[in-house]
DNA sequence: TAAGTTTAGTGTGTGCTATACACTATGTCA
DNA sequence: TGACATAGTGTATAGCACACACTAAACTTA
């Protein structure tokens, strides 16, 4: 089967930087290509997208596919239509990112025995492609974004300790924070449920666990509250 | 002449969300599609991207054709996919937003035959396609940016009085400012160079000249200054 | 030329918020 | 039971955000 068209077309891909965070790093999931072109070079999990699908339900399909992750949390990046992009031929990229708690879904093996693994935000391999634009781009967005979102909540599992927010925004925002300062304001936003409950199995004092609230956050962003760290 | 692929592919186009500012209101440049489908409907300038140019390149390139604008401040705004947009067959678009100084490019027509014309934000007519959430999203992102971003000032001429700045923040934030607490916070950032000129033509005191200093914002960005109005 | 009109341009006080900073409490482990 | 590790807590200060109203200057018109 083929497909012909009057004019010339661009091949359209997604490709996802996918974040999770563990107790020490940040770190981005990437498979190791099997194929020319940059074969044995680690990428960004990613494809071409079908035509009975959105870009996103692509991004998604890519994502289950090559890394078996499901559900989430993905947004839109940018899109890259440098032209030498891959020596191949004209393709346009949908960047997409995607952050994932490291806690519910252990690093698994790729479904379609490709390798893929976790690496640490500052110790990456060399890419194919310009998958390190790409991923440069993804982390500052990230940076940027976790300030004033609450997107932070889904890199953590869904009851942690204030401590363990904390030191996701350090090491994401990549400064220390004071403690005392972090936990007046996120707990003076409302926006968190104080579970009742404590971590177990640690060897000192167990600190108490929250989740994030979802629906009291909408409410008050309706109200006109705005989140920031 | 006609090109075949092994697997089908989807057309891809750019489509451009045109901002003006005039003393009134926040405006829209659209074009009147000569064409099926939504022949007669008012649309986003936009058009295919040819093979051998960027996505920039192909936004800058439509802009030009068919409103004659160049030089813009031009920014990638989302990539749209929705399966059943364009009722010929799937096309994916890449939105971009422009920022245009009213004062600069004089209303133009088309040069390409089409109608052009300048809309306010809030005084919209029909539009084709989907493009009305694209403006919607456009509108949304530069409130946004706006507000720690510099880029105002492409709206405005390159000499202005701080009146027509607040009136810009005014109209695209969409409520009042304060006139001393507007001025103070803007001279404090120490972007502003005063031209020692003032308005001429005016039926009433005149007021001082200011130009936005781009080079001594880039130098303050990188001291850890964060503009912000 | 005087009065009226229109916009330019200016300063202060108050309350809130960001930040800096150090000790006690509680549980585990040896 | 003592050492260790992290949890959890309050206050003081400085700077910033915001509210607020009058005088100055230029032009217009009677």
């Amino acid at each position: 089967m083929s497909y012909t068209y009057e004019y010339p077309r661009a091949a359209l891909t997604v490709d996802c930087v996918v974040f999770g965070l563990d107790e020490e790093d940040l770190k981005v999931m990437l498979i190791q290509r099997d194929l020319p072109p940059f074969e044995g070079r680690w990428a960004l999990p990613g494809g071409f997208v079908h035509l009975d699908e959105t870009l996103d339900d692509a991004a998604m399909r890519e994502l289950r596919e090559e890394t078996g992750l499901e559900k989430v949390y993905l947004e839109q990046l940018y899109t890259i239509g440098t032209i030498d992009r891959d020596p191949r031929e004209r393709v346009v990229t949908v960047a997409y990112y995607a952050l994932v708690r490291l806690s519910d879904h252990r690093v698994q093996a790729a479904t379609d025995a490709r390798e893929a693994a976790w690496f640490a935000i500052d110790d990456l391999p060399n890419l194919a492609f310009d998958h390190d634009k790409i991923l440069a781009m993804a982390h500052e967005r990230l940076s940027g974004k976790v300030r004033y979102q609450p997107i932070g909540f889904e890199l953590l599992p869904n009851k942690f300790a204030l401590r363990q927010l904390q030191h996701l925004y350090e090491v994401i925002l990549d400064r220390p924070l004071d403690k005392r300062n972090f936990r007046k304001k996120i707990l003076a936003m409302d926006i968190l449920v104080d579970l009742d409950e404590v971590e177990t199995d640690v060897a000192h004092r167990a600190a108490r666990l929250y989740r994030f609230d979802k629906k009291k956050y909408a409410r008050l962003t309706k109200q006109g509250f705005n989140f920031e760290i």
